[in-house]
DNA sequence: ATCGGATAGTTGCATGTCCTACTGTTTTCC
DNA sequence: GGAAAACAGTAGGACATGCAACTATCCGAT
């Protein structure tokens, strides 16, 4: 993160030009379009981050404690948060390793299913969740730096994308809660 | 990556739901935006490094060799590598090791200040270059798995948080080359 | 019942990113 | 001029992520 020295264009749009001057026009905004979605997700880790970290967790880590945390029970197999999240396996089991030594979860054998391990949230995450939470919703949530209608397009159109590359095979995003972001093109 | 079992329920949407049911709707959107920006940055870095895998550099590779592709002596410093990339110096140190090791680029001294490293992309830097971008191009910027609208308006979007986040302070992205997307809320 | 395939988790390995700290250089300013 | 500040690049460390490989367990078809 941290953008070191602000530069006076846009790096990305100065990208897009180079590449419709040399014949890709036709790729230009597909180039722009994930390059912009890299540096978004890294500006919007870091602001994350930055009040995750006195809590002593990570993004990653936090996620694991909200699933929990919305969970009734309180506990989920790791397989399944791995799903939920869309990570690795590995990805699971090293976010658990951490938040255990933390003492904010405990890892828990499955009572009839001896391969699953279940991960279960400790009052202490529990606390921690819902602090954090609160103070990620008004530093960073409730203010992502768009205007309301922009954040909500950015959701709809990240949804369809997601719904593209098979993340869940639910209905299309778009004509459930918000409507398809209609683009008006001058 | 790997969209490792596909699920019924977006799970974003589903968070959503949670955020709001917990009394934290101001925030829900928000949480919405970065979540979603997380996940798609996730699949579009897999696309892109799938199909540059087979030429032995990542995606952060690859920028370092189309900056220096696009820059007329076919050389840049560190330092300018990093900048226009967004990234801090130790991963451009990082990049170049790797891309000299390959023999695609090479570190030269700066003529005249010597703390500044030169890159230097070499031919066969040059050639990659050029042969991996017409396959990324037509496998993934081309095709990004959206409606051409959409990626515009993604564009747009993204360019406005960047801006916002102090990436650049140039002109604001939404009044130059696209309009700003005027989102339909029904 | 049993064997083969699917599942659940882990470990080892490679990568990328950032941060902090440190060494040289260059520039700035008194 | 010369000291302080800024700048360029690198080394070491912490994390997250993914892949491949491996063990243990469960499940279904024969």
């Amino acid at each position: 993160m941290s953008a070191h020295d602000r530069l006076s264009l846009d790096p990305i749009a100065e990208a897009r030009r180079q590449w419709a001057a040399h014949g890709w026009a036709a790729a230009a905004d597909g180039m722009a379009a994930v390059t912009s979605l890299m540096r978004a997700q890294q500006i919007a880790l870091a602001r994350v981050e930055a009040v995750l970290r006195p809590y002593g967790v990570t993004f990653a880590r936090y996620e694991v404690l909200m699933l929990l945390y919305f969970s009734r029970v309180g506990s989920l197999p790791m397989a399944k948060i791995g799903k939920r999240l869309q990570v690795h396996p590995t990805s699971v089991t090293n976010a658990v390793d951490r938040l255990e030594s933390a003492d904010l979860v405990r890892r828990t054998p499955h009572p009839t299913d001896r391969r699953t391990t279940l991960v279960e949230l400790l009052p202490k995450g529990r606390e921690l969740a819902a602090t954090a939470t609160e103070e990620l919703n008004t530093r960073v949530f409730a203010a992502p730096g768009l205007p309301p209608e922009n954040v909500t397009a950015l959701v709809t159109i990240l949804a369809e994308l997601r719904h593209e590359a098979g993340d869940f095979s639910g209905p299309r995003p778009s004509s459930s809660d918000a409507e398809l972001p209609a683009v008006d093109h001058q």
